[in-house]
DNA sequence: CAACGTATAATGTGATCACATAATATTGAT
DNA sequence: ATCAATATTATGTGATCACATTATACGTTG
C-alpha cells in the first residue's frame, strides 16, 4: 500500500487556463480554498504532499506556500511544519477591527471615482450573490462577495489598501465559511444595495455606515471561537 | 573585461550571522537597502545579477525577490523587468493616510498592554534616534524610528497589523530618506516623547495625536514629488 | 545616417538532485 | 507493557540545469 503524504484534504480545484504559470494557478487554487474555508487549521501542509495532490513540480508550490505565509494565510512554524493558523477570540477581534478600519477608508476613498457603469457592475455582482444564495452555494457566495468589495475599492486608481484588505481576508478565511453557512439560514438586510444606494447619492458617510454594516452582519453571525473549533470537529 | 549584469549598485551589506538561513539573509539585506533608499525606483533588479553581487546561489534571491515583491516593495512588470516602483503624488498621498489611519489604531490598541519596562525601552531607543540624528547618520535615523514604531505596536501581544504597516513602509521606502536628509537641518518637536508622554498617562487621544504628529512632520517635509526625481538625479 | 530585422545574450520558471535536520517508526531494555 | 534510544523516512533549503521568452547588440538595407 502507498504512503499517503498530505493527502486526504479535499480541495475544491480549478482549470488551469492558457497563459498561466503553473506557480500562479497553485497560488489561486489554494487561496480559494482556504478563502472558502475548505482546508481546516492545525493540518499541516507540505511542499511535496501538495505538489502530488495537484500533480506538479515542487517547485511552483515552493512559490505559492511561500506567497502565502507572507500574505498571513499560512503560518510557517520554527519547525518544519506549515499550517493554517488558529483562531483565537483576540485575533479574531483584532482581524474585524480592521476589516472595517481599512474597508471604509477603502470604500471612502474609492467613491469619487465611481462611474455608472461601476454601479451597474456591482448591481450585477450582487445579483449574482442573491443567486448563490438562494442556490445554497456556500463556495461562489464567498467569493463573489470579495468581488464586490474588490470591485468597489478598486474603482480608486491609486489603490493601495486592496492587498492589505485581502491580507485579512486570507486570515479571516476559515471563519467567512461559517458566516455564509449561518447567513442561509437568517434573512438579513442586503447592506450591498444600501452601499449602492449611497453611491449613487455620493455619500460617503452612508457609505462607510453600509459597509461597516455590511462586514458586522458576518461578524454577528459568529458569537464564539469555541464555536468555530466544533465546526471543524463535526466536519472531521 | 568582463560583463557587469545589474552592478553598479551600491548595497549596503550586513554580515550573515550563524543560524541564519540564506534566504533570509538576502531577504533583510535588500529590504534594509529598501527601507533606506539605497536602491533608486525604475533601476531594474535581476535574480542573477543581485546573486553575483552578493556571492549566493540565485535561489535564495529568487525566493526574497518575489516576498519583496509581495509586500509591495518592489514591482514584478508584465515583461521581465523587477524595479522599484515609481512614485506619483497620489500614491504617495493615499500611503500617508494609510499610514496615519493604521498606525493611530495599532497605537492605540496596543496602549492597554504596554508596561514600564516598555516605556523604559522606548526612551532607550528615542535616545539611540537622537544620537544617529546627530552623528548625521541617515540610514540608523531611519532604522531606528521604525524600531520605535514596531516596538511600540508590538506591545499588543495579539497584534494583526505590524505586517501591514512594514509592507506601507517599504513602499514609501525611497522617500522616508528624503525626509530624514531634510530633518537634519530642521529642528522639529520630539513627537516620541509626546507618545511617551501619553503612555505614562495612559491617555488614548493623546497617543494618536502624537503619532499622527510624527508621521506628518516626515510628510511636510516633502513638498512634491518632483522634488524626489530631482533628488534621485542629483545622486545619478 | 537612420531604421529595421536578425543573432546573441540574459532572464524567469520549472525540474531534479544533494544535504542537513526534524518527525516518525522501530527496536530494545527494564 | 512502557519508555527510551536508535533507525528510517520525510521535509525544506540550496544548487544546478534545461527551456521558452524577452531584451539587447549587431549587421544590413534604404
Amino acid at each position: 500500500m502507498k504512503k499517503k503524504k498530505s493527502a486526504g484534504l479535499e480541495l475544491l480545484m480549478l482549470e488551469k487556463t492558457a497563459g498561466l504559470k503553473t506557480n500562479q494557478w497553485v497560488y489561486q487554487l489554494l487561496r480559494t480554498n482556504l478563502l472558502c474555508g475548505k482546508i481546516a487549521p492545525g493540518i499541516p501542509l507540505t511542499i511535496r504532499g501538495l505538489a502530488e495532490v495537484l500533480d506538479v513540480s515542487p517547485m511552483p508550490v515552493r512559490e505559492a506556500l511561500h506567497r502565502l505565509a507572507c500574505e498571513g494565510a499560512v503560518e510557517a512554524k520554527t519547525n518544519r511544519r506549515v499550517i493554517v493558523p488558529l483562531m483565537t477570540a483576540q485575533k479574531f477581534s483584532e482581524l474585524c477591527e480592521l476589516r472595517i478600519l481599512l474597508e471604509t477608508h477603502a470604500a471612502e476613498s474609492a467613491l469619487p471615482y465611481v462611474r455608472d457603469r461601476d454601479i451597474s457592475n456591482l448591481e450585477r455582482i450582487d445579483a449574482s450573490i442573491n443567486d448563490a444564495v438562494q442556490r445554497g452555494d456556500v463556495e461562489a457566495t464567498s467569493l463573489l462577495n470579495q468581488d464586490f468589495h474588490r470591485y468597489l475599492y478598486s474603482a480608486n486608481p491609486f489603490q493601495i489598501v486592496v492587498p492589505l484588505v485581502e491580507s485579512i481576508w486570507l486570515q479571516l478565511g476559515p471563519f467567512s465559511r461559517i458566516a455564509i453557512d449561518k447567513l442561509e439560514k437568517i434573512y438579513i438586510v442586503d447592506r450591498h444595495v444600501e452601499a449602492i444606494e449611497a453611491l449613487k447619492q455620493q455619500n460617503g458617510f452612508a457609505l462607510r455606515r453600509a459597509i461597516e454594516a455590511d462586514i458586522r452582519d458576518g461578524i454577528a453571525s459568529i458569537k464564539t471561537v469555541e464555536g468555530i473549533h466544533n465546526y471543524y470537529k463535526g466536519v472531521a
